[in-house]
DNA sequence: AAAAAACTACGAAAAAATTCGTAGATAAAT
DNA sequence: ATTTATCTACGAATTTTTTCGTAGTTTTTT
């Protein structure tokens, strides 16, 4: 029952990027990534790490003074919950029709490419019927 | 600059499957997939569909008393703007991992696995570096 | 032709998501 | 030892999204 908003899954990148991570720490990495014009104060993320904190999305250490916070579930748990719902709420639950889209948009290396098609390979093999 | 919410998102899927149609029967096809508890009001539905042609999503035929909404956008343009949007607040840009995602969890027909294959070789051979 | 049902318009309440300021405490710097 | 910087807590303002009630018309039913 996660669902991650738009604002919480920017804070739940720089996690599982950089690992467990101060306020401080992501505040800035957030307002890195943001055009002049829309830097958002160190308070706003506080706050919405300890949201997100009691919501169970993220996990903290207080031990210290600055306390050090880290993504409850892995990336690939949410990814998987997120695809899921995207899956049937814009996709009809179409796989097919998504990975479409997602390769056709992005320039996608070789080397990725390749992986990819491995594992169609694989689950080609593992299928029966 | 089209990012549909959810709410949105219900009501595009009613006309994308169901061709143009009134305020009314999309209302009671969102009702219908809805548990008794939760179901919402008339003027709710039409609200959001005007709200959604002043955006620009939708698109009214005002000639009759009863007008006709349509969607704007087709279906695969709005999933291409849904699956960028995934693919860089989740995924970090990356579209192997929403791929490896998108397969690994739906049961995906061979066909499709093949077609998708396709997909990827004309990718590859299309690339030059 | 009166009553009931169905429509749109629209303001605004309610809910959800995001943002921030202030206060109080601790640590670091001068 | 003072000042300055950094941190968390927390209430609340803002913004966005969703919901609905009321009013005024037109159509349909009785």
């Amino acid at each position: 029952m996660n669902k991650p908003t738009e604002a919480e899954l920017e804070i739940l990148r720089v996690l599982w990027q950089k690992g467990p991570a101060t306020v401080r720490f992501v505040h800035e990495a957030l307002n890195a990534q943001r055009p002049e014009d829309q830097q958002i104060g160190y308070t706003t993320t506080l706050k919405m790490m300890q949201l997100m904190t009691d919501k169970g999305l993220l996990n903290r250490d207080a031990s210290q003074r600055t306390h050090i916070f880290k993504a409850e579930l892995s990336e690939e748990a949410t990814q998987k919950s997120l695809v899921e719902r995207l899956l049937d709420t814009a996709f009809g639950g179409s796989a097919k029709k998504l990975v479409m889209q997602a390769l056709g948009q992005s320039k996608t290396s070789r080397a990725e490419l390749e992986e990819i098609k491995k594992l169609i390979q694989d689950m080609e093999k593992g299928e029966s019927s």
